[in-house]
DNA sequence: TAGATTGTTAATCGATTAACAATC
DNA sequence: TAGATTGTTAATCGATTAACAATC
């Protein structure tokens, strides 16, 4: 699989902080109304929640042109934004684990709609092998080595049970997946090439609990 | 239902950056080995993956006080921290939506175990109403509105699809819910003092993607 | 005492914000 | 031209890191 480098050779790198915003913009651009072909930073800031300069700042970066006065175009700014984020190909997903968990993410809708395609379902639960999840035929992870180097994954998603989530990274690695989501509620190694995020439910509420601990008592 | 201020008066708030960094800590503590009653801060940093120097930092923060040439005591460092994060009582929880996202998350284990409880879980769907989930029944939306000034739902977990969001942050906010967390990939509203957290499917892969479009091609 | 490890300082880095000159 | 809005600068803020004196 051959992705086309989204850098050239002079272009500065993208900060963390302006990445992590760039779907948040892309979100907002593809529920633009048809008609609107210019937006300004400004309605980009009421739509997203970022304050307009931190928009202009960010945008800048992607090496754009807005036309001062005007705005930017809504069609160039939404494909430059989706280059950014190298989602100019369909991105292929494989999930390990088809507990509850693996159930819900394998009938997400929103994956085809962003540009993301389902294409592999893991276990080790016997009775689950063989049943189908969104679309998709649950195989046993053994069969997960046979990927090695084929590039038909680009993301890997784990969905385990804590304590297999490291051997679901493990084998994903093996199998040449170079970015992985992971819903385990544990630090995960993986060689420092690899691409790791975490979303960690328990997480979230803590922090969520640390708010409601600071406020005002009711 | 009352809850003790986590602040004594002369304490300096905890950073955020620090408040997000407390949960992982938490998690080792609760990992670490019976016998083991003092840990060092190069310890945390090897099972967490934060620089130890950065551990150290945040946990001045809790106004602890370690021992210099001998660590941390850790069951009092696990009883700051928790504390720091306002997790000495049980917390409640509420569900909006019973799909498959809905249904997984009130299936997961992981609640209880860290001092979680689920309460509720509502829907619009007849078919779904009445039928058990994680151990509670799902009822109308309707019903959310019963809770108002009750106190009864610490936090409000959103897993409806995006259409749904807002109307389901509003009935939260109305029913006196001060902090939620939202897994539909929308932007919502919400009054100042209501905590918001979103975790988005999409967003996570779309910075994967971008990690991905950066690394040297295969 | 000698060795270990904290707590804190100071330097650095990166991100946010306001303001405004440039320019459509 | 007058009005609008970008792109960029400079100031500010907050977070990270290394280093080390304090001290068990």
């Amino acid at each position: 699989m051959n992705r086309r480098a989204v850098t050239s050779p002079g272009m500065q790198p993208i900060p963390r902080a302006t990445v992590s915003r760039l779907p948040r913009y892309l979100r907002f651009l593809d529920d633009l109304p048809e008609g609107q072909d210019t937006v300004a930073s400004e309605e980009i800031s009421a739509g997203t929640g970022v304050k307009a300069a931190q928009v202009r700042k960010d945008l800048s970066r992607l090496g754009t042109l807005g036309t001062r006065g005007l705005g930017y175009p809504a069609r160039t700014l939404r494909a430059l934004i989706a280059r950014a984020l190298g989602l100019e190909a369909e991105l292929t997903l494989a999930i390990v684990g088809a507990g509850n968990l693996g159930s819900a993410l394998a009938n997400y809708p929103g994956f085809a709609r962003r540009g993301f395609r389902l294409v592999a379902i893991y276990d080790v639960e016997e009775h689950r092998i063989g049943t189908r999840l969104g679309g998709v035929e649950v195989r046993h992870v053994d069969e997960l080595r046979r990927l090695a180097g084929s590039g038909a994954v680009a993301i890997g998603i784990v969905a385990t049970p804590e304590g297999a989530a490291q051997e679901a990274v493990d084998l994903l690695v093996e199998a040449g997946v170079g970015s992985i989501l992971s819903f385990a509620p544990t630090v995960v190694a993986a060689p420092p090439d690899v691409a790791i995020r975490q979303v960690d439910l328990a997480t979230e509420l803590q922090i969520l609990s640390h708010h409601l601990a600071r406020r005002p008592a009711l």
